[in-house]
DNA sequence: TTAGACGCAATATGATCATATTGCGCCATG
DNA sequence: CATGGCGCAATATGATCATATTGCGTCTAA
């Protein structure tokens, strides 16, 4: 009974109900008590599992990471195969992370609520950087590939390029977010021609 | 007595330890209490001259944009004056918004913090988008300005490359905040990259 | 000179929370 | 059939806060 297995399914029981809070009702909506009462299990149960609520709210940021993350491979594998443009690879990921549509508005807003509470908390920070570093990666690699084809010039740098398209998603998603006065094509026109700036060419070969 | 200087002076003797406590301990740090007590002054004070904690955020919060804004203008202003490139002036404004070295850090800590609230407060929300617009404002008419002496081409929609731009120093705002992996010359490089996708040309007249 | 209003201090109130404590049912094992 | 431990539920504890209340000194104006 004591199996490993359910253990586990019973954090993510928690660690989902947590995501839910604050997707609904933001960082500050997240408390011990409606933690468990959204999952539906006591407050006991989430002592049981979580030391404390720094050790829940981490374990939780930790699965919200690896999934984008998990997308992100997901995403590199699927585009290799099917061998389209880098270009397009790119614009599809990174269009992906922006609050476009509800479920993704839900989304964006949890892992901001993260990223905001990493400011204080250099647990999550650690989290954090280690997702941003490892998604950085992901895009520097492409950009390199990018270089093979021609795409991209010789001389970019590819984990630079990879900073600033990562930086600049985050940033038009906080003004997508924020503001509703922002039309949603002016915000893909940028990036659209943040690629551009880094991929003047095309090519239909990748990986 | 009974001036009104009197009055705006507590208020803004008030907002300025908010401003502190967020910089030293982040959002959460800020109670009625502390803020009294960094000021220097009593609870009730602060009660008298502010309805609620809310209220009291919001004109700190206030505070903050409006010095933000008033400095982006000045700048514009002095940049004129002395009739730089453009590029030269988007840069250096752009450049200032990143948290670089302590001053500038604790400004962008305090001024993030009210960013990550505004997700939730739709008062502070509106602060924030009043700001942005402004300085998006500022930021695409020095880029038509461009146009005029063609550092910029003629092609090019001001305002959605100031969205851009803006987005684009917020987010490395954000990575060079939380990751002290990532070097300073990379972040710069990118907003350099970002400039000269928007403005290719060069020029020696302003305004 | 006194009535009252204003500016503020001190303290009370009550809500909310994280966490500690206690104990109970159930299952495995002896 | 004991017994002991594990998984949890229920509740207690104590801290922290925002805000309400109360009252006092001082300046003003009649």
């Amino acid at each position: 009974m004591a199996t490993e297995e359910y253990h586990l399914a019973r954090r993510r029981q928690v660690a989902d109900a947590v995501e839910r809070l604050i997707a609904e009702r933001g960082f500050e909506g997240v408390t011990m008590a409606r933690a468990a009462a959204e999952a539906g299990v006591s407050v006991g149960l989430v002592q049981h599992y979580f030391s404390s609520k720094d050790d829940l709210l981490r374990y939780a940021y930790t699965r919200v990471t690896e999934r984008m993350l998990a997308r992100a491979l997901h995403r590199a594998e699927e585009l290799a195969a099917h061998r389209g443009s880098i270009r397009l690879a790119l614009r599809e990921s990174l269009a992906e992370r922006l609050p476009l549509d509800e479920a993704r508005r839900a989304e964006w807003r949890v892992a901001f609520a993260f990223a905001a509470r990493a400011v204080d908390l250099p647990d999550l920070a650690a989290v954090r950087n280690r997702t941003e570093a490892a998604i950085r990666d992901q895009l520097a690699q492409a950009i390199t590939n990018g270089k093979e084809c021609g795409e991209v010039p010789a001389e970019t740098d590819a984990r630079s390029a990879a900073v600033g398209l990562l930086a600049l998603v985050e940033g038009l998603g906080l003004h997508t977010y924020l503001d509703p006065a922002l039309p949603a094509p002016v915000v893909l026109a940028e990036l659209e021609r943040a690629l551009a700036g880094v991929l003047p060419g095309e090519c239909r070969h990748y990986g």
